[in-house]
DNA sequence: CTAGCCCCTG
DNA sequence: CAGGGGCTAG
């Protein structure tokens, strides 16, 4: 396996969150507990020991060997005194497994530190997790429990990127008196060390999002001075090694997390046409789902290279969050995907905004303002929609978060601790630490924010099929078979009121169809059949099946037909004279609902 | 009073 | 399709 030098210690915490990632079907306290005893007797046995002794590495090819040797070479200049690090060449081997010891003994000494805090710290975040929307529905505790899963991943990453920073730091006040700088920005920085680490030690109560949002500002800031010292160091050799080893451990360590993630079916494909767009939505049809019931996983492993099989209930809950916010004209000439700064070999993460969108703006605007606060002042965001509304003030956040929802479900369903499981911090690329924490954070917020979607034209379009089934849906059945959708008044409202334009619409078309019926001399009702090519049903499929990709029960058709007989007949009797003559018709038409299928109540059915 | 429906309008 | 007004039932 990978060498592993004294940083690999920092694994522990992502055995530990993988682990718990794995056993996400535990209940949630057996899985938190059960963790750190695995962390306990995990870590010294087996990962300190063949990275750091002496006796077990004659397997170790001289490569591995010459890589560790400039890891705790860093090491040395990191964490030992100042005059440690003075020997020169020909001591070094002597002083190697002595100076590994101590590097070793510092950092549990002060992984000891951290012990009893991140008890804490798991604890808060389980009260934090349990708390946003999960209070009424059922399902919304295995989503609970999944994002309590990945914040424990992010704390970790955290950790290991607070340990990273502080090593700089560390260096960067050993250089203090050699380069004596000015003394202001020392102490800010002094500050900013001792704030950030004094708040993630006793952070039982803090708001978890407040810690990613100074997580990611201190870290850009003390990676910045971190980055600068370190180009002022003599030694280029250190300067390159340092970056190389340390940078590609974070940039493993997201990418497995990214490529854990689109394994799972999130949409990280670089780049999607509107082509690609309305052949995933084709295929996505509910039709696959039940009946018909091909092609669905094909596609996925077309898009991704996933190492498992989907099932085709995970296909689907994925694909939903293909589908954008309403707000957004659902296609725009301009692809919407976000450029990264970097090149990166992973699939980036991509924000599906209508308005191309960098999100290095998004991360200036979370770094300033945090992430509840709105998008107003980015202008390819959409004015937040209804301001009276208290929870569409974060609307552009829970946009965000609509991706992050099924990624977090799936990661709890089905990680591998393989792939989450051995980051190894044998890789770090200085410069890139900045935008790569950042964008770390991002991802995980999403993940945190609560799990609080609008409606999605997924969403319009599932109810526009249902309405195949029943025109007049109660709330409850609304609440039913829309599972994914945290329901309030003002959502509600807007399905009920999706429904009624349905009906405005059946209506419209019915009297329509029937007045024509009756000037063209239609006389007996015999000759007023709805069938499957009839103009009528045309129309109607046209405005709530307009893909064609559904299969219309013949019991709308039979009460397509029943409808305009009652239209018919009501006109025939000049009934329409008296303003109210259709509401006799409407009585008649609610009572001829039938049961919505049970493969709507799928989270994301399309 | 609220929820829900209808109607009309944009 | 959303907004808004009018209306009704509970």
């Amino acid at each position: 396996s990978t060498p592993r030098a004294f940083l690999a210690l920092d694994e522990s915490p992502f055995y530990l969150s993988s682990s718990a990632v794995a056993d996400c079907s535990q209940e949630d306290q057996s899985s938190v507990s059960s963790k750190d005893s695995t962390v306990e007797a995990a870590s010294p046995s087996g990962h300190a020991p063949t990275g750091a002794s002496p006796e077990g590495e004659h397997a170790m090819s001289d490569h591995l060997q010459a890589k560790r040797a400039r890891v705790e070479n860093i090491i040395r200049v990191m964490v030992g005194s100042p005059n440690s690090r003075q020997h020169g060449d020909s001591e070094r081997s002597e002083n190697e497994a002595r100076d590994t010891r101590e590097a070793r003994e510092a950092y549990r000494e002060n992984k000891r530190k951290q012990r009893l805090p991140q008890h804490q710290e798991h604890s808060a975040s389980a009260q934090v997790s349990r708390k946003p929307g999960s209070s009424s529905s059922d399902n919304c505790n295995t989503k609970d429990e999944e994002c309590h899963k990945l914040k424990e991943q992010l704390h970790s990453m955290q950790r290991l990127l607070r340990h990273l920073q502080e090593k700089f730091l560390q260096v960067y006040h050993q250089e203090e008196a050699e380069y004596d700088r000015d003394e202001t920005e020392v102490g800010v920085e002094r500050d900013i060390l001792e704030e950030s680490t004094e708040s993630h030690y006793i952070s039982a109560e803090d708001d978890f999002e407040r810690k990613n949002n100074r997580v990611a500002a201190e870290c850009k800031d003390r990676i910045k001075v971190a980055d600068y010292l370190v180009q002022q160091r003599e030694s280029q050799n250190l300067q390159e090694t340092l970056k190389q080893e340390l940078t590609r451990a974070v940039n493993d360590c997201v990418d497995r997390v990214f490529k854990n993630v689109s394994s799972k079916g999130l949409d990280l494909s670089p780049k999607h046409t509107g082509a690609e767009r309305k052949s995933q939505q084709a295929s996505s049809a509910l039709d696959h789902s039940q009946a018909e019931g091909v092609g669905i996983k094909s596609r996925s492993l077309e898009y991704y290279e996933s190492s498992e099989a989907h099932s085709p209930q995970d296909q689907t809950e994925a694909l939903s969050l293909v589908v954008r916010k309403p707000a957004v004209p659902p296609m725009s000439s301009v692809t919407p995907t976000v450029k990264r700064p970097y090149p990166v070999h992973q699939a980036p993460f991509q924000f599906s905004y209508s308005t191309p969108l960098h999100d290095s703006h998004i991360l200036e605007h979370l770094l300033k303002y945090g992430p509840h606060s709105n998008f107003g002042g980015l202008p390819c965001l959409p004015p937040s929609m209804d301001r009276t509304s208290p929870d569409s003030v974060d609307l552009p956040w829970e946009t965000i978060a609509m991706r992050s929802k099924v990624t977090s479900s799936h990661l709890g369903h089905h990680a591998r601790p393989s792939s989450l499981g051995g980051v190894t911090v044998d890789n770090l690329c200085l410069p890139h630490v900045k935008i790569e924490c950042g964008e770390l954070w991002v991802f995980f917020l999403n993940i945190n924010v609560n799990i609080q979607e609008g409606l999605t034209p997924s969403h319009l379009k599932k109810a526009k099929l249902m309405f195949f089934y029943t025109r007049y849906p109660s709330s409850n059945v609304l609440k039913t078979f829309f599972p994914d959708v945290k329901f309030n008044r003002c959502i509600t409202s807007q399905l009920i009121k999706w429904f009624s334009n349905f009906r405005e619409f059946y209506y419209i078309q019915m009297e329509k169809f029937a007045r024509q019926a009756i000037v063209d001399g239609v006389t007996d009702i015999k000759d007023m059949s709805v069938s499957r090519d009839s103009e009528l049903f045309r129309a109607l499929n046209m405005h709530y099946n307009k893909a064609n990709d559904f299969h219309v029960p013949d019991r709308f058709l039979e009460v397509a037909e029943i409808t305009l007989h009652e239209f018919y007949n009501a006109i025939s009797a000049t009934k329409d004279s008296d303003p109210s003559w259709k509401k006799a018709i409407y009585k008649v038409i609610c009572k001829l609902d039938s049961d919505v299928p049970e493969e709507f109540k799928t989270s994301s059915y399309l």
